[in-house]
DNA sequence: GTTCGCTCCGAAACCGGTTTCGGCAAGGGA
DNA sequence: TCCCTTGCCGAAACCGGTTTCGGAGCGAAC
């Protein structure tokens, strides 16, 4: 019989009633079948899966989360910035975070903010809310007040960066003190003696990472770090650009620079073309993040590219794992830049 | 008395039923009285809102949603393609949706595609779940199958340009054929009179406003629109290129070329260079968008930029009244790019 | 003094699920 | 044969809200 379909309005979606209705069962045994539960006889499961598939039924998350207090989303707040080099792989970074999500089932629930102040606000206000179950955290700071939010709410959270303060957080992150330390032993097999290093902000995570990586491999290779060869802070074309005047100025000069952030790198461009330097010949520039511009610039610049793409998958995925149960400590992810030798690269000048 | 406040574990979420026991009222008359039904008197009325504020009361939005309907979300889904004048302005735009979403109490809900099957087998997923209770669809074809699904599911959309086949939907749009007019009087006034186009993709709803206001302004202007003059579907650097060659190759050429798209004058800037031709001098260059490599060009190229984050805005508020109610098309509206004079214009040169 | 009509609130059903609890029937051991 | 598990499902409570319905209380009209 059919009864209890009849005043169903037609086009309306399939409950969980419509499909016991069918089979002859409680909303109880449907529901506890459809999640697994082993107090249910395969004999039944099956056909109950086979029913709620023949009549499309798709569970609502929301009337599931008023229960579970699983909402199925993941949330990820975007703090605006006007000197973000991740801003161009902003699609391909959602892509991922995306594409990770819905393999599992979640979506991806985003805010904006224009201020580190108002993202807290946004943490707080999408917490109180409950709009999403977890939260993805780009762009890690040494010291992080998104974390200590999250971590006094017991919220799940996944981080893109290492936090060396807090170590045994779930997360993802682009080993850059290796991908530094490569560009240094690249060089230094192109004969490079002398390698400065233009580091970006200090109150990121990367810095530090990338300069430790820079450290290790001069020392490896046998190389003094010079104070004069090395800035800090410069996350912007004309910060890049200052700091490599000042670093070449002086007649013992660097044969190279490396730039832990791309705009940097351009800045480094200018300054270079203002010495008369032929980047590529009188001075090899390598570059960090990958952004477009690098490419249309002569010589193009070589720099280690990220997949953002992947990362995010990769992040949604860890954070998806958490909120099941995971323990964050377990959750811990790196990959490897990826070099592109594209041509601001050379062997040391002979003079 | 306190009585049923006891059982409640610490930093646990203050429901309804804590605030009506708080007062001493029923759960029917809080929610009545914070959602401003008639039969609540105002005294009442004020006595409940106060107690909400002081307890820190939040409604769940997912536990009204079971009820209501409403899952207080925007959706928004991202087809990845390659050539995409917007994707360097997709984090403006997502600022702009988000801040005019949670002006109103709504979120955002994101997901994205590689393809457009894939766009509608997204948009079917989300409409199912019903993940969003309306959505903005940005980059309008001419033909879009994404608004003949959104239709027939019922379900409210905003979109983000005007669709002639389907011009009673809510709207919102910048002025192409308005900015592009204003460049042809722009030229004109600097005594050019041959004044080439190369539209952008066909597919597109933009093109069609954009091509209009070339040859309206042409024919105010008393110019005579020349069909070696105009190219048609350049949206990638190689494709405006081979426009600008083709239309640059006769003896008899354009003095100036509007771009329906940056990146297509960017392709032009490379063909002026291959033929010789000084950009701003020999050939005056005017773009469309306002991406960021137009800037570092030399010489800096002029274009009409477009407010993504005023759009965004727009558009989730537009959004929000058709979900409350308001008839789509009563929802349209309209904004000019604003035009940057760079330097890639110049008077008409006298040969 | 009834009756009528309002105003205002309580009781209870409802939304679409999940989860606890209890019980029936079949099977096994003593 | 009786009892005790065990497997399997139904009944009902529950989650946190909204909405319908009905009725108590009060003043005004007759």
């Amino acid at each position: 019989m059919t009864i209890g379909l009849q005043n169903k309005r037609l086009g309306a979606r399939v409950t969980i009633a419509d499909v016991s209705d069918a089979l002859g069962l409680t909303k109880s045994t449907v529901s506890r079948a459809l999640n697994q539960y082993p107090d249910i006889s395969e004999t039944t499961r099956k056909r109950v899966q086979a029913m709620a598939d023949k009549m499309g039924y798709r569970p609502l998350s929301h009337a599931q989360a008023i229960r579970t207090g699983l909402v199925k989303s993941l949330g990820l707040v975007i703090q605006m910035a006007d000197h973000d080099a991740q801003r161009p792989f902003l699609a391909e970074f959602l892509a991922g975070l995306s594409e990770g999500a819905s393999a599992a089932g979640f979506t991806l629930t985003i805010a904006t903010s224009n201020s580190a102040d108002q993202t807290l606000d946004t943490f707080r206000a999408l917490i109180a809310d409950h709009k999403a179950d977890g939260f993805i955290l780009q762009r890690t700071l040494v010291d992080d007040a998104r974390i200590t939010l999250l971590r006094q709410s017991q919220i799940p959270f996944v981080l893109f960066g290492r936090v060396p303060s807090h170590d045994d957080c779930a997360s993802f992150d682009i080993l850059g003190e290796a991908a530094i330390g490569g560009a240094v032993r690249h060089l230094v097999s192109l004969g490079h003696r002398r390698i400065g290093f233009i580091n970006g902000g200090s109150q990121y995570t990367y810095a530090g990472q990338r300069e430790a990586g820079y450290i290790a491999a001069m020392q490896d290779a046998g190389l003094s770090v010079a104070p004069d060869f090395m800035a800090r802070d410069a996350f912007t074309l004309d910060a890049g650009e200052a700091a490599a005047l000042a670093m070449l100025a002086p007649k013992i000069r660097p044969t190279a620079i490396i730039c832990a952030v791309d705009v940097a790198a351009l800045g480094a461009y200018r300054a270079a073309a203002t010495l008369g330097l032929q980047v590529g010949q009188d001075l090899s520039i390598i570059g960090y993040d990958g952004i477009p511009e690098g490419a249309h610039l002569q010589p193009p610049l070589s720099t280690f590219a990220v997949n953002f793409k992947q990362a995010g998958q990769s992040l949604s995925s860890l954070l998806i794992r958490n909120i099941q149960g995971a323990p964050a400590g377990s959750l811990q992810q790196t990959a490897k830049a990826h070099f592109l030798d594209r041509g601001s690269v050379g062997r040391v000048p002979t003079d």
